[in-house]
DNA sequence: ACGCTAATTGAAATGGGTTATCAATTTCAA
DNA sequence: TTGAAATTGATAACCCATTTCAATTAGCGT
């Protein structure tokens, strides 16, 4: 028994209005996705292998997409990969990245995000999700 | 004589640096890549197709790469495509795209900017620059 | 101005990530 | 259970971007 009903159901709902399938292959990619806040098709491919080496990664693509369609995740581009973000995992956190060192630290902030919806609305947009780098020097780094 | 003094200077500036030469090619490359706010390597491949049509990809891809490292170019990856974003045209600028059709709004928020500074200076950091991409859909799409 | 060395270029090959193709398999409604 | 339609896995094709390499060019010292 899965643990993830409701998104389960989220997607048996999207299958059923689409005349799509419920198949092996996507309940695995489903439980396995959901267990992380973002991942690539990769790494999902390598993570998979050992419940089941016949799965091809052309399948996870799709079932990625396919989970993008119907709501579950979302595509984001990251350098030259696609990060598949978790949508029911709502921990968003922003980075401060020091461009001497490359130490990173996450952040998260209320009042940035409340001020983010305002621009959005204020273009007739509905942000679905968003990405925040701070680039600069570290304490250790600013000599 | 140029338009963009400032911006060549930078360049030259960088150049000597790294042992870097100041060629012909860069000199073109960076002219048409200032006169946007953003572009991708295929579009700048032809609009510079008239003035030099010897000028290889590649070269454009090398220089775009080289001005993101001088600081006057920010790379920034939107569906399959690469955007580098012409940093001195508006200093920051950040986008809100639609995840749908592609629409890119961009906008200036100083309220987001000052409470950028205090999450950087909370955790002792000085920002040089940063990225602030908003996903959503936009009025259009939203059915 | 000349020559030398290292950087740069253009053309084409290569690379990595993603999507399309297609025969075989599987789902699911009738 | 049966059959039409969707899905799968393997692989080929794609696209954008980078690398390769021989020929060219920039820029220093002379």
């Amino acid at each position: 028994m899965s643990k993830h009903q409701k998104e389960m159901a989220l997607l048996k709902e999207h299958l059923g209005k689409h005349q799509l399938k419920y198949t092996r292959q996507r309940e695995l990619i489903l439980d396995a996705f959901l267990k992380q806040e973002h991942i690539t098709a990769e790494e999902l491919y390598h993570q998979l292998a050992r419940k089941d080496p016949h799965l091809g990664l052309a399948t996870i693509y799709r079932t990625l997409n396919l989970f993008c369609e119907a709501g579950l995740a979302q595509a984001r581009h990251f350098g030259t990969q696609t990060q598949y973000d978790n949508v029911s995992h709502k921990g968003h956190h922003d980075h401060l990245i020091c461009t001497e060192c490359g130490k990173i630290v996450e952040f998260e902030n209320c009042d940035i995000e409340r001020l983010q919806e305002e621009v959005a609305a204020r273009n007739g947009f509905v942000i679905k999700t968003h990405r925040l780098e701070l680039y600069g020097l570290c304490s250790r780094c600013q000599h």
